[in-house]
DNA sequence: ATGGTCGGCAACCGA
């Protein structure tokens, strides 16, 4: 079983490498971030074609996450924290017996603004939907974008950037509370080698070739499932067609059917 | 080389 997460700035923008990626790589589960697409106008068909069921939800313009899975996916809830009219940044669902949750976790714009609080807020929030409605010997994947990078390993200056937005002590707590919980960070349970980055600033020119790259991007995996996860790696082969994304894909696979 | 990010979407906003 191979799953992944890929944070595709715009998903129709990105439909050629996608459905190439797809193709070559044949994952049975891939979680998709920032899709910036309404549901009315989602390119559904063409991953139909491509053996993918989708299940989506989005806005105009912002945000917006959707899951592709070769299997139907069941049970699926659009909500975190079941208040009507949230923006499209979680689907939680089911596909055969493993739990997915997909996540655009909200970028925060600049520590000490009303969005850096909203994104605390929404980390903290995630955590009491994992923690209501899972237990960590259930088969539980949570992947995406969470827009904040944990050790000094994860960002190319540590120094410089320790503190700002992405990299701040109090979203590094809040993730280290996943972690006690019981979700295992799947990338580097099988990569703590530096130079592992997922994300690389546009505005940043020659970021990729100046290594100027984040870790943000994450499958996190309950005990039972990380158990039986064989490798986890980021697939920079994207990067090398046309417009690629600001985003690698991450990819993990497990010894299950 | 006299410019230098993307994408959405129609003037800027978000990343």
């Amino acid at each position: 079983m191979k799953c992944a997460t890929f944070n595709t700035n715009s998903i129709r923008a990105r439909l050629p490498i996608i459905l190439e990626w797809l193709k070559r790589e044949q994952p049975d589960i891939l979680c998709v971030q920032e899709t910036k697409v309404q549901d009315k106008d989602f390119p559904a068909a063409p991953f139909q074609d491509a053996g993918y069921s989708t299940v989506f939800r989005g806005q105009k313009s912002y945000n917006g996450v959707a899951v592709l899975s070769k299997k139907h996916a069941a049970d699926i809830v659009f909500t975190l924290t079941g208040e009507t009219e949230e923006p499209a940044r979680f689907i939680r669902c089911r596909i055969g017996d493993t739990w997915v949750i997909n996540v655009y976790v909200p970028q925060g714009f600049a520590v000490g603004s009303e969005k850096f609080t909203y994104k605390l807020r929404w980390l903290n929030e995630l955590l009491i939907h994992i923690h209501d409605f899972f237990t960590p010997d259930q088969p539980l994947i949570v992947a995406g974008d969470f827009n904040v990078a944990l050790e000094e390993k994860d960002v190319y200056d540590p120094e410089g950037l320790r503190g700002e937005v992405g990299f701040h002590p109090d979203e590094q707590a809040l993730m280290e509370r996943f972690f006690e919980w019981g979700l295992v960070d799947l990338l580097r349970k099988h990569h703590p080698e530096e130079g592992q980055f997922t994300f690389w600033d546009y505005r940043i020119p020659n970021a990729l070739k100046r290594k100027m790259g984040w870790r943000v991007d994450y499958i996190l995996a309950t005990p039972p499932l990380a158990d039986t996860c064989r490798d986890c790696w980021i697939d920079t082969g994207a990067r090398s067609l046309p417009k690629p994304s600001d985003h690698t894909f991450l990819v993990a696979e497990f010894d299950l059917p």
